[in-house]
DNA sequence: ATTATTAATCGTAATATTGCAATGAACAAA
DNA sequence: TTTGTTCATTGCAATATTACGATTAATAAT
């Protein structure tokens, strides 16, 4: 129906599916390598950066804040914007955990 | 509208956002964990173990193929999937870039 | 105070995703 | 051949996501 039944799943995996969610989305890609480029607070020309309107980044950005991937503040008339490096350390953390799995020996297929 | 609009961003970017969109569900995180833990086909219990309609894991699996991280070999009246190993490792490194940013200084927010 | 600038929010349209009942296809067992 | 088993596909309903125009809120500049 839509809705992802949540309640069947581990915290972990229910964990690890949000944030893949957070970069199931190329804008929401783009947006976190510019911040990381910058290696600094970007204030205002994310539109321009992106090439999407300003509500769509804004609407991104507000779910990446959401998530505590990015910390924003309000400068003057502009909005700050970086990556949150320890959240992002903890959210790679679970996220290496998952991809790193094991493969310990050939598969059958 | 509903389309993601991939035309304004890198391949590279494209393809970590389907990837990741591929983690983006508690089902498919815990039906590629199972496969990891079982470090062999599974021919036919995926439906007893995740939890959802046989129609739903078919789903699933079926987009997991797709983006080739598993594999599947029909065997007699079952079919058994495994890991795609081989494009594991690819993705894997695709999502490390990504993931293993440098943060080289403090952000200002 | 008025105007300009910037970003958030609201409202809405279009599309995508999730889930499952019903059905179909393939094969094994009898 | 008939029956049972297993998985894929179809069709549909419910919900989520994406995008943006219009508007609002907050502040800066004049």
């Amino acid at each position: 129906m839509g809705v992802s039944k949540t309640e069947m799943f581990t915290d972990s995996q229910n964990e690890i599916a949000v944030f893949a969610k957070a970069f199931g989305h190329p804008a929401r890609v783009a947006i976190l390598q510019y911040l990381f480029k910058l290696n600094a607070c970007v204030c205002g020309d994310l539109v321009n950066e992106i090439g999407l309107a300003q509500p769509t980044i804004s609407q991104h950005l507000k779910e990446l804040k959401q998530l505590g991937l990015i910390k924003g503040n309000v400068e003057g008339t502009s909005v700050c914007y970086c990556i949150d490096t320890n959240n992002w350390t903890k959210m790679k953390k679970l996220m290496s955990a998952f991809l790193d799995q094991d493969i310990t020996k050939e598969n059958c297929c």
